[in-house]
DNA sequence: TCCCTATTTTTGCATTATCCAAACATTAGG
DNA sequence: CCTAATGTTTGGATAATGCAAAAATAGGGA
């Protein structure tokens, strides 16, 4: 029961000091992104030029959030808008040079962070801790059928 | 390394999916609270009267943001600030009757709502959950000295 | 008592994330 | 063609959070 409680509590705390220790970091590494973002941008670094469908779906936001990301991204120079040949109401959202070069210094940077924030944890805790936050993700999404 | 990355990630998407689940069950139960103006709530119920420094210690979050949360539970007329009579700085935040009245329903609800979210997942393994979200957040507490 | 500093909270201002509903452009099916 | 569906944008709203400065009060010396 107390442990049950502690669950809604801790993911809000934890979700908003990494979000907070995130956009500290980044700052002092002179990365202009919040952990949002980042999301967006390591998802095209990883998968290349998709529609603002995939990546809502990937990172899972709505998409009125994702067309902010990509606003706020094409702003700043990072990605582009690209009208889908085949279905013009489509756009594909394509790395911009200065999105591309971002991305090896980007990637190091996010991978410490997450080192430091797991240190001392075992793999094995660590497995199961994505595997409850992957199940509790599912039984959400269950319980809105 | 895989295993890292999947952490930021689901312990954001875990966390929205948490806050809008509890927005809708509480919207569809007439509760008229926040995620975040229900850890206040919940903190008032389980340790009564207290300064909104020690609800921001306790929710971990900063004063600003406690101010705005108080203000809003204010004005939902749940809560009332009572300047403390040994030191006029201090603000005790005290539950109004209405902010009593709701507390066993909505405790029900809450544990309810938590209860669906964790169906399928062994106590043991919530026990590790917990135990990890604990070590994050220390360990990010850590990286700031 | 008076001054300086520390403490508790508020204010003002800004950004960001999120939501909803409606609008828009385009495509696809009958 | 026309209608329905799809992908995206817009407008309008609330909420969380951050920062810096201000306001009110307390407390410790000189």
């Amino acid at each position: 029961m107390m442990l049950i409680k502690q669950v809604g509590v801790m993911v809000n705390i934890l979700n908003c000091k990494l979000k907070k220790h995130i956009a500290s970091v980044f700052k002092s590494e002179g990365i202009n992104l919040t952990a949002e973002q980042f999301l967006v941008m390591d998802t095209l670094w990883n998968q290349g030029e998709m529609t603002q469908q995939s990546i809502a779906y990937i990172i899972q936001k709505d998409k009125n959030s994702v067309t902010q990301f990509i606003d706020n991204l094409e702003k700043k120079g990072l990605v582009n808008r690209v009208v889908d040949s085949s279905d013009r109401r489509v756009n594909n959202i394509r790395l911009s040079k200065a999105g591309m070069a971002m991305k090896d210094n980007t990637k190091n940077v996010a991978i410490d962070i997450l080192n430091d924030i797991v240190e001392g944890i075992s793999e094995e805790d660590l497995k199961t801790f994505v595997k409850v936050l992957n199940k509790a993700c599912d039984n959400i999404e269950k319980l809105k059928e």
